[in-house]
DNA sequence: AAAAAAT
């Protein structure tokens, strides 16, 4: 069956063509259809599956005819991550190349002016990021009345990222007008609800999970001592035959240390997280996507629904804290029906984590050894360095004497030197993770020494020190306590610009609820707001917040007694939980 | 535990 089955136009299946595509997939045929004829659906599927041309050909058919008026969008569609919405905004630049549709894509990180150029001009499709949208639309620049059709992508992920209420407050700006469609790669509760709320009688649209990754995806599972993992991933990368890869970690710390870690080994590496600015997120990217950067060292932001081809393997710095999530990672390989490679480093107190994905992928991960970091090596070296003489390898050596210098903790050291060395761990062929010493006196002992090491530097304020040290990386350090303070100061006094702000709107809306809490959120803060408190005793009279310099005519009213009936022209009873 | 998203 081809894509012109599907009810599609000439111009479409032009560009579908013109981008290689002959076969529309499971999800493409069963919604496209469905969508044309106005019909809302509701889909059940991945990415990977084609899902994004599965809507994006059809909008682009029925947007087709009409015209969109300045700051009134005719669609929207609703993104998790700024990269997926772009890469929904190329899919458009893709199959719309026949058509004179103009989009706009709206996410954060990135200047407004442009944006709202653009909207200025009147598009017929947006595609956002929920809380620049929102903050478009409190600017006036965006009015979401004339939206025919909304799009919520990824849905269980925008709750797993709790943009919910954003989404909620979104839907209810656009019209009841119009075709809802609706895409989660699960369904739980709290999704069936929303797509019951927000569907009017959809299709349902389900895909099986593209062949559980098994067939296409060769797995791999290396255990190896947390601090050994940097060395053993680029073992594993120089053993493999790796055109493009994936490096997961899930922190951005680590993906941070690590990629600079890669960078300075001599790999052609970037790094791909939330907190890096977004013309440098979108550039990696881009060169990622090029060719141009073989290894792109990322946090999870990059997990789901990045479309990136032919990428050859992906590597688990981390096994991932939410299991459903290695499914999502190892789904970056494989793709349409290649073959790929996925490998995970787990370390030997990963047992829980481990045997969690295992439980959702329903089968055991294949244990493999890291070329030339197998057990036998590991326990001579450590027994070479309890004897106190020089240890195994040229590569090791490198890493070593920097972390003996700069080695943050004397006990940390004597833990070394003693025996309890982290290095003597779990057999690379052990056969689950959990097979970890656990009852081995070692990992009890490497297991205080570490929470000492924490423990001493919380009481100087201090952060732990971080293992990149041992890669010779001395940019990481954690900032200096007075700088980090500083810092906290002002992160603090933001928040609570922030909660006086949400009050005085709250109390705008409901002035008789709030005055009662007032009091009690400013108790609440006391200890941190002694100061502001004084002032407000001190320089007669508390300072100008909500109403100004009108009083409305409850406030000087007394305050009413309790259990007293309630009349309706009086503010609500103060309740004991209010008081 | 972490990451993501509006400054």
């Amino acid at each position: 069956m081809g894509f012109d089955l599907l009810g599609l136009g000439p111009d479409v299946l032009k560009a579908v063509a013109d981008a290689g595509y002959t076969t529309p997939t499971p999800i493409q045929e069963q919604a496209i259809p469905y969508i044309l004829m106005g019909r809302d659906v509701l889909g059940c599927a991945q990415t990977g599956t084609g899902k994004t041309a599965g809507f994006t050909l059809p909008m682009i058919e029925i947007l087709a005819s009409g015209r969109a008026k300045a700051r009134m969008p005719r669609s929207l569609i609703l993104e998790p991550t700024r990269e997926l919405a772009a890469q929904v905004s190329e899919s458009f630049e893709t199959y719309g190349k026949h058509h004179k549709l103009s989009k706009a894509l709206l996410i954060g990180g990135v200047s407004f002016d442009d944006q709202e150029k653009v909207l200025d001009r009147g598009v017929d499709v947006l595609i956002a990021t929920p809380g620049r949208l929102l903050d478009h639309f409190e600017r006036g620049k965006v009015l979401l009345n004339d939206v025919k059709i909304l799009v919520i992508d990824e849905a269980d992920r925008m709750l797993d990222m709790g943009f919910i209420p954003d989404v909620e407050r979104i839907v209810s700006l656009v019209s009841q007008m119009r075709q809802t469609l609706f895409f989660s790669a699960t369904m739980p509760p709290e999704i069936r609800r929303l797509a019951d709320a927000f569907l009017m009688n959809p299709k349902e649209v389900t895909v099986a999970r593209p062949a559980t990754t098994a067939s296409t995806v060769t797995q791999g599972l290396a255990i190896v001592p947390e601090h050994d993992k940097r060395e053993a991933l680029r073992r594993l990368i120089r053993s493999q035959e790796v055109k493009n890869a994936l490096i997961f970690c899930n922190r951005k710390k680590d993906v941070d240390i690590l990629y600079k870690s890669l960078a300075k080994h001599g790999f052609n590496v970037g790094g791909l997280h939330g907190d890096m600015a977004q013309p440098v997120r979108m550039e990696t990217l881009e060169r990622f996507k090029l060719g141009e950067i073989q290894l792109l060292v990322a946090s999870d932001v990059a997990a789901r629904g990045l479309d990136i081809d032919d990428m050859s393997h992906v590597f688990n710095f981390d096994v991932p804290f939410h299991p459903e999530d290695y499914v999502h990672r190892i789904g970056r390989t494989g793709r349409a029906g290649r073959s790929g490679v996925a490998f995970t480093l787990a370390s030997p107190d990963d047992g829980k984590l481990v045997a969690a994905v295992e439980r959702v992928i329903g089968q055991e991960i294949p244990r493999i050894a890291v070329p030339d970091m197998d057990a036998a090596e590991l326990d001579q070296e450590g027994d070479d360095r309890r004897r106190g003489r020089g240890r195994g390898r040229g590569g090791r050596d490198r890493d070593r004497p920097r972390r003996e210098r700069d080695a943050p903790a004397p006990q940390f050291r004597d833990s070394d030197r003693d025996g309890t060395d982290d290095l003597m761990q779990a057999p690379a062929h052990a056969h689950t993770a959990a097979a970890a010493p656990a009852d081995d006196e070692r990992s009890g002992d490497r297991g205080r020494s570490r929470r000492r090491r924490s423990e001493r530097h919380a009481e100087r304020g201090n952060r732990p020190p971080r293992d990149a040290d041992r890669d010779g990386i001395d940019d990481l350090q954690p900032p200096a306590p007075a700088a980090s303070e500083h810092r906290e100061a002002q992160a603090e006094e933001r928040r609570s610009r922030r909660r006086s702000d949400r009050d005085d709107r709250r109390r705008d809306e409901h002035p008789h609820e709030e005055r009662p809490r007032e009091g009690r959120d400013r108790d609440r803060h006391h200890g941190r707001d002694r100061r502001r408190d004084r002032n407000w005793d001190r320089d007669d009279g508390p300072p100008v917040v909500g109403f100004g310099d009108f009083t409305p005519a409850f406030l000087s009213r007394p305050v009413p007694q309790r259990r007293r009936p309630n009349r309706s022209e009086d503010p609500p009873p103060v309740t004991e939980e209010a008081a």
